[in-house]
RNA sequence: GGACAAUUAGCUCAGUUGGUUAGAGCGCUACAUUCACACUGUAGAGGUCACUGGUUCGAGUCCAGUAUUGUCCACCA
C-alpha cells in the first residue's frame, strides 16, 4: 500500500505520465478524429544540441492553447519538426565535430552531418517531450528529409513555372567568412570605430578634389566621383575627369542627389562595391564593375600590389602609402554602424555574384494586405511586418554556395545557358549525381552543368504549412487545410520565418497561410538583460524541470501578457511549485474527508458517489463563483490571454477557496454526526465539484499534476483514461448566482474581521467569541442569515446580532 | 532619424469598454498554529499610478506633448 505523500514530487510523476501519454497515444492526431480541425504551425526549432530557456518560455504558450482547444472538443493538429539543414546546422557540426567544410570532400561534409543529426536529434526533441508538449511526437519532420526536400524542391519549380523567381548575376550582401551570399534578413547591426580618411584626387588642372571615405582599400574599384548638383563649390567640376590616387586611372565627377554636401567634403567616391548606394549608382548610371574584393573577403588583381591582402591590411598599407605620397590630408575618428552576418559575426560585403532570388520588391503592397488578412495577437506585432516590408531593399535571395541544403533541382545547358529543370516525378534529386532527362529546350543542347548551390534554410522552413500537414494528410488535401488555424512563434523572427511563409503562400497559393498568429516575447535575465553565452547569464530549462519540475515552469511562463519580455526569476518558479504542493494537499484534505476509507487506499475520490446533494448557501456562493471563473477563464483563452486566466485561477485557488471557502465549512466536514448529515453532504459535493472543475481549467497549465491528481484521487473505472481527453468545463447557468456571489464576499469581510480581531490581540484563531454585531440594511441581512451557522462556526463565536444600518460595520466583543 | 512597446508598492508585474477605498506574488514586520498544507495561516507596514497640460461630474485608464528605458528598422560614402 502506498501513502499518499504531504509533498507533490514531480521528479517521480511527470517522466511517469509522460511514458502514459506516449503509450496510451493521448495527443495522437488522425483527420478521422472527433471534432473540427484546429490546425497549429509549430515552429520547428533549430537542432542546437539543447533546449534552451527561450524556447521553454515559448513552447509552452503554444502548448496552452492547444490543450485547451483539445478540451473544447476540437481535433487538434500539433504537429512536430526539427529544422536542421542549412548554414546553422553546418556551423553546429563544424563545432561538434571540430572540422572545416571548406576543406573536406563535400560529400564526406554532408554525411558528417546527417550522421551527427542521427546522433542529436533524439535527445534535442526529447527535451521538448519534457516540457510536456502535446504535439503527436508519433509523426516528426525534419528539413532536411527526403520528404521536405521533395517538397521543397517542388515548391521551387512552381515558383519558377510562375515566374516569381530568377538567378541573376548581381550585386548581393556576401559574407566573406562563409564565404555565401546571404539575405537581408540575416544581417545584424555592430557599432565600431573607424577613421574617416581625407584623400586627394587630382584633376587635370592639377588642382586637388578632397574626398572623404572610410574604406581606402576600395581605391582600386572607384569607379566614379560623385558631388551633390546643388553644390556651389564642385558645380564647375560635373562631368571632368578625376585621378584615383596610386592607382592613376580616372574617373568621371557626377552629380546625385544622394550626396549629403555636409558630410566629409561633399564629394564621395563611387566603389563597385562599398555600400549600398554604390550599388543604386551603378545600376542607375550603368557604371562599369571594378571588383576589388574577392569571395574570401582578399583583395584581387584589380588591386595590384596590394592584391591577396586582406581587406584589413590593404587599408592600413594603402593609407600608409597615400602618407607618404601626401595625398592623405586629414583623418577624422568616427563611430559607425557597420552590418555583419547574424551567424559568424562577420563584417559583410556587397559582391557581383549569380544567385536565384524570389520575387518580394514588387509585391509590397500585397504583402503588407496579407498581414492585415491575418489576425494578430498582441495586435501591435503587425505593425513589425508592416515596417519589415515597407524597408526592403533587395529581393530575397535564396542561395547559398554551401553543402548541407537542399539542392535546386535545376541544371543549366553547356551551351545556351539555359536552366533545366527536374521533372517531378524524381524529386528529390541532386542534380550533382543525377542527370537531366531530354535535351535543352532552347537550343537542343544535350550537355548540362548542376547546380552546385542549394537553398537557405528559410526556403524550406517557409513551407512549414505544408510540411506540418503533409505528416497527417495527402498530399492532394493539403491546400484545402490552408489557412491553417494559428501561427505561434516568437517576435525575433518575423521578418524572417513570418514573413517568408507569407510570401511562398501567396505565390503557392494566393492566400494566407494562417487566420491567426501569437508572438511570444524573450527571456530576459533577472536584471532583464538579454541572455548570452559570454554574459554568463543563461539559464538551463533542465535544470529547472529537475528542481522544481516542468509544471512549475509552465506555471512561470503563464505568468506574462501575450508578446511581452520576462525576466528570469526562480523564486517566481518556486512560487509555481508551492501553487503545486497547496493544490495537492487541498485535494487530500478534500478527499479524507469525502470518504471514510483511509488515506491509504489509491484511489480514494473514485469511490465517492457523484450525487448532487440539496445545496447549503455558502456552498452556493462558492459554486457561483466557480461558474464565474470557468466563464472568465473559457474567455480569456480565447483571446490567447492565458496570463489573465492563470491569475484568475490563482486567485480563485488560494484566497477564495483554500483562504476562506474550505476554512469556512471544515467544520461541517468534520462532524459526522445524523444531525450534521445534509450539512455535510453538501459541502462535500461542492468541494468535490469545485475541485474536479478547477483542475480541468488547470490542466493545459499544469498537466502533469492535474494528471497526477486525476488518476490518483478522481478517476473511477468508468472515466476517462486521462485529464487531457475529460473536457472543457461549461459554465452551469443554474448554478451562476450574481446575489450569492455578493453575499459571499461579505461573508468573507465578517470572517476577516473577526481574524483582524484575533489578530490584534494576538489571540488563537480558534478563540471564542462573546458576540458579533452586524450593522447592514435589510437585505444584506437576508442574504447573510443563511450562512449564519457557517459563520458561528468558523467564527467560534456565540451569538450573531444584526442591527439596522444602511453601511455595513462589524462590530466585536 | 523613423516605427513599435514600456514607465503603477523595496523587487517582478496585473489593472478589461473611464466609475466607490488602485491589486497580486516575492521581500519585510508582528503574531498564530502541529486539527490538508512551514513549500502553512492571520494581520500589518509600504503607492502624488514617470512628468506637464487637456477632455470629463469623474482619469492609472481617453487625447496632446515631454522625459527615460527596451526592441526593430534606417543611416554606414
Amino acid at each position: 500500500m502506498k501513502e499518499i505523500s504531504k509533498r507533490y514530487n514531480p521528479s517521480e510523476t511527470e517522466p511517469k505520465w509522460l511514458v502514459f501519454w506516449e503509450k496510451e497515444g493521448i495527443y495522437k492526431f488522425s483527420p478521422k478524429n472527433k471534432g473540427d480541425v484546429f490546425s497549429i504551425d509549430t515552429p520547428p526549432p533549430t537542432v542546437s544540441g539543447k533546449m534552451h530557456i527561450g524556447h521553454a518560455y515559448s513552447y509552452t504558450h503554444e502548448d496552452f492553447v492547444a490543450r485547451y482547444q483539445k478540451m473544447r472538443g476540437k481535433n487538434v493538429l500539433f504537429p512536430f519538426g526539427t529544422d536542421d539543414n542549412g548554414l546553422p546546422t553546418e556551423r553546429l557540426v563544424e563545432k561538434l565535430k571540430k572540422v572545416r567544410a571548406s576543406k573536406m570532400k563535400r560529400q564526406d561534409f554532408i554525411d558528417l552531418c546527417n550522421e551527427t543529426l542521427k546522433e542529436i536529434t533524439p535527445d534535442f526533441v526529447a527535451d521538448w517531450k519534457k516540457i510536456g508538449m502535446s504535439c503527436d511526437f508519433s509523426k516528426i519532420y525534419s528539413t532536411i528529409d527526403d520528404n521536405c526536400r521533395r517538397v521543397s524542391q517542388k515548391f521551387f519549380i512552381d515558383l519558377y513555372k510562375k515566374q516569381k523567381v530568377y538567378r541573376q548575376e548581381a550585386p548581393v550582401v556576401w559574407c566573406p567568412h562563409c564565404q555565401t551570399a546571404i539575405a537581408q534578413a540575416e544581417l545584424e547591426d555592430k557599432e565600431a570605430e573607424t577613421f574617416f580618411n581625407d584623400i586627394v584626387f587630382k584633376l587635370p588642372n592639377k588642382k586637388n578634389l578632397v574626398i572623404a571615405t572610410t574604406r581606402p582599400e576600395l581605391l582600386s574599384s572607384c569607379v566614379a566621383v560623385f558631388v551633390h548638383p546643388g553644390d556651389k563649390r564642385y558645380k564647375k567640376l560635373i562631368g571632368q575627369k578625376a585621378q584615383v590616387p596610386i592607382f592613376q586611372n580616372r574617373v568621371e565627377i557626377m552629380a546625385d542627389k544622394k550626396v549629403d554636401m555636409k558630410k566629409g567634403s561633399g564629394a564621395v567616391m563611387c566603389c563597385t562595391f562599398g555600400d549600398k548606394t554604390d550599388v543604386e549608382w551603378f545600376k542607375e548610371y550603368k557604371l562599369p564593375l571594378a571588383v576589388s574584393l574577392d569571395k574570401a573577403g582578399l583583395m584581387t588583381e584589380k588591386a595590384k600590389k596590394y592584391a591577396g591582402l586582406s581587406a584589413k591590411d590593404a587599408r592600413s598599407k594603402i593609407i600608409e602609402d597615400l602618407k607618404k605620397k601626401n595625398l592623405l590630408i586629414g583623418q577624422k575618428k568616427i563611430a559607425h554602424t557597420l552590418n555583419i552576418h547574424e551567424r559568424c559575426k562577420t563584417e559583410v560585403e556587397i559582391l557581383n555574384s549569380e544567385q536565384w532570388y524570389v520575387k518580394v520588391l514588387g509585391e509590397k503592397k500585397k504583402l503588407i494586405g496579407l498581414g492585415e488578412e491575418i489576425k494578430w495577437h498582441p495586435e501591435f506585432m503587425r505593425t513589425r511586418l508592416e515596417n519589415w516590408i515597407k524597408g526592403l531593399n533587395w529581393d530575397w535571395c535564396i542561395s547559398r554556395q554551401r553543402f548541407f541544403g537542399i539542392p535546386f533541382p535545376v541544371w543549366y545547358c553547356a551551351k545556351c545557358g539555359e536552366v533545366k529543370l527536374a521533372d517531378e516525378k524524381d524529386l528529390p534529386i541532386d542534380p550533382l549525381s543525377a542527370k537531366p532527362k531530354g535535351k535543352c529546350e532552347k537550343c537542343g543542347g544535350s550537355k548540362f552543368i548542376p547546380e552546385r548551390d542549394v537553398m537557405d534554410t528559410w526556403a524550406t522552413s517557409s513551407l512549414s504549412p505544408v510540411l506540418a500537414l503533409q505528416l497527417f494528410y495527402k498530399e492532394n488535401d493539403v491546400e484545402k487545410m490552408i489557412p491553417m488555424n494559428l501561427r505561434p512563434q516568437a517576435h525575433d523572427i518575423i521578418s524572417t520565418w513570418l514573413f517568408y511563409t507569407v510570401v511562398r503562400s501567396n505565390y503557392h497559393f494566393e492566400k494566407i497561410p494562417w487566420s491567426e498568429v501569437m508572438i511570444s516575447g524573450h527571456v530576459l535575465d533577472s536584471a532583464g538583460r538579454k541572455m548570452s553565452k559570454s554574459l554568463g547569464n543563461t539559464v538551463e530549462p533542465q535544470k529547472i524541470i529537475e528542481n522544481f519540475g516542468a509544471d512549475a515552469l509552465r506555471f512561470w511562463a503563464a505568468g506574462r501578457t501575450l508578446g511581452q519580455n520576462i525576466n528570469f526569476s526562480e523564486e517566481e518558479i518556486q512560487a509555481g511549485k508551492k501553487f503545486l504542493t497547496k493544490l495537492w494537499n487541498a485535494t487530500r484534505f478534500v478527499m479524507m474527508n469525502i470518504n471514510t476509507r483511509e488515506l491509504n487506499n489509491s484511489r480514494i475520490g473514485a469511490n465517492y458517489k457523484r450525487i448532487r446533494a440539496n445545496l447549503y448557501p455558502t456552498d452556493k456562493w462558492i459554486l457561483a463563483e466557480l461558474q464565474e471563473l470557468v466563464a472568465t477563464t473559457t474567455k480569456s483563452f480565447e483571446k490567447y490571454d492565458y496570463s489573465s486566466a492563470k491569475m484568475a485561477m490563482e486567485k480563485f485557488f488560494w484566497i477564495k477557496l483554500a483562504d476562506n471557502y474550505i476554512e469556512i465549512v471544515k467544520n461541517r466536514l468534520y462532524d459526522e454526526s445524523p444531525k450534521n448529515k445534509k450539512g455535510r453532504e453538501s459541502a462535500q459535493y461542492t468541494l468535490y465539484s469545485v475541485l474536479f472543475t478547477l483542475l480541468r481549467l488547470l490542466a493545459p497549465f499544469i498537466p502533469f499534476a492535474t494528471e497526477e491528481i486525476y488518476q490518483t484521487f478522481f478517476k473511477s473505472a468508468k472515466d476517462a483514461k486521462s485529464i487531457h481527453l475529460c473536457g472543457w468545463p461549461e459554465a452551469d447557468k443554474k448554478l451562476a448566482d450574481k446575489k450569492k456571489i455578493k453575499a459571499g464576499k461579505i461573508l468573507v469581510e465578517i470572517v476577516a474581521a473577526m481574524r483582524k480581531h484575533k489578530a490584534e490581540r494576538g489571540l488563537s484563531m480558534k478563540a471564542e467569541l462573546e458576540k458579533v454585531e452586524i450593522s447592514c440594511d435589510a437585505k444584506t441581512k437576508i442574504a447573510i442569515q443563511e450562512s449564519i451557522d457557517d459563520m458561528k462556526a468558523v467564527g467560534n463565536i456565540k451569538e450573531i446580532k444584526f442591527k439596522k444600518g444602511n453601511k455595513l460595520a462589524i462590530k466585536i466583543s
